[in-house]
DNA sequence: CGGGTGACTCAAA
DNA sequence: TTTTGAGCCACCC
């Protein structure tokens, strides 16, 4: 254990708030690493479910839901994102720009 | 130990 | 403009 990296990234995604969205990038910026943006959706894949992350809101950097195929079935994440009153089209998100909540700054500390 | 993989991203050709 | 290649971090074989 101690994977800083690994753990920050769970506590993090935690912090998602209800209607917004992230990036896999912008998770990785925030823990200092902007290029291992895959080892986050990694955490994703291997601790969603343990730390009952809501995974949903993260997608890549162009707001697709790149990672639907790794949740139960193919339409839970964008069932999750449209009940938060999201709107997706194509497996992206409508107005992903706005939704988009960046914890650099967003998450002022 | 070495090599491959992944829910990504950026830069170069 | 589209297509490649490389980087980065952690896990598995």
């Amino acid at each position: 254990m101690k994977s800083n990296f690994f753990d920050d990234v769970v506590d993090l995604v935690k912090l998602i708030p209800y209607g917004r969205v992230t990036t896999y990038g912008a998770i990785a910026k925030y823990l200092g690493a902007s290029k291992s943006s895959r080892t986050v959706g990694w955490v994703l894949s291997s601790q969603s479910i343990k730390h009952n992350l809501p995974a949903h809101r993260v997608v890549n950097r162009l707001g697709v839901l790149s990672g639907k195929n790794h949740f139960p079935n193919l339409l839970y994440m964008q069932q999750k994102l449209e009940e938060e009153g999201l709107i997706i089209t194509e497996d992206k998100v409508l107005n992903f720009e706005k939704f988009f909540w960046d914890p650099n700054k967003e998450l002022t500390l």
